[in-house]
DNA sequence: ACCGTGTATATCGAATTGATATATATCGGA
DNA sequence: TCCGATATATATCAATTCGATATACACGGT
């Protein structure tokens, strides 16, 4: 799936501008699952008002400068649902943090424990960020679905961090009175 | 974190070719949290040998295409250990899957399950290969910690989809019967 | 007056993907 | 025996995407 069908996707919840799409994928609904840069998002949204998926409207702004709202149309909807309706691609996970967990013979134990703090805090502001969203925001079945599934996710997580690090504390201890 | 880093890593625990490594990213150990292409990877084994960071020998094989088997020097596991030791950037996912799920009232209700089995078939293949790997190969302490690690998370993914998918089918079977 | 932060769009080189090409060897079936 | 499928192995390339940077407006604090 490109960023194109993506932006087809976040706008057919509602219009959008570039700037509000980038922050979705960053803090909103779609953060914990969706990962895209300006880079890809303000061609995407070019591309997809050429091809009459989306139409743009220039709007001004008190206190802040100008933006494009796009707003999804009848043939970007179709676009949105023929893409949509094959089956996703295998999902993709890459974390750096594992990777220095498999390899931590070669480095020391205390960066080891400030890489497994830094993760949990990631983790549990993610699962902050999904609370807070299924509160406020009511995207029906599909939000309550994809929340539950990331707070199962993260909390598996953050149970299992928080053992290693009990246990790696504890060792450091002995080391330490050794 | 690139891929010549990812390369140096996987290195580090034993000798290997370019197509192996891509083995070890497919079905090993490393298969749960890193993604690589072929296109990164033997560019990436050029240039670290260019750089002096790995050796090249080309061995012939009896039944197989010679391959050329890559080793880690000493200034290439220096090179690595300065890479690892600072603080990973966050994980990075991205799932399709979640996608189609949060815009499920763009789909139908049994391409919605065929999707779920489907997550569900990915989540226990990875969960199978984390099992086999933790049996078979010994890499210390840091394999444990990632194999627990992703027990924990994908035996939570399957919990969910699984109450999600008996939810699915018996609403489905009570709007058949109405 | 100046700097930092937030909002907003745009662009560009570099990294990576996903597909394709090429080649060797094994094995089972027509 | 020849053919096709599968596995091993390396390499390359266009298209996509990232990550960084540039530009600009507005507000608030020092």
């Amino acid at each position: 799936m490109n960023v194109r069908t993506l932006c087809l996707g976040i706008l057919s919840l509602g219009e959008a501008s570039g700037y509000e799409i980038k922050k979705d994928v960053e803090d909103g609904l779609f953060s914990h699952f969706i990962e895209a840069s300006y880079g890809s998002i303000y061609p995407a949204l070019n591309q997809l008002s050429v091809e009459g998926l989306v139409t743009v409207r220039e709007e001004e702004q008190t206190g802040k400068p100008d933006k494009k709202v796009y707003v999804i149309t009848e043939s970007g909807k179709n676009a949105l649902a023929k893409a949509i309706s094959v089956l996703p691609a295998k999902d993709k996970y890459k974390s750096e943090f594992l990777f220095q967990m498999l390899l931590q013979n070669y480095i020391s134990p205390d960066v080891i424990l400030v890489a497994i703090q830094k993760q949990l805090d990631h983790l549990n502001e993610d699962l902050a960020r999904i609370v807070e969203c299924s509160q406020s925001e009511t995207e029906g079945t599909g939000g309550r679905f994809v929340a539950e599934y990331g707070n199962a996710v993260l909390t598996a997580g953050v149970k299992c961090l928080e053992n290693k690090k009990a246990e790696l504390l504890k060792q450091m201890a002995a080391q330490a009175a050794e």
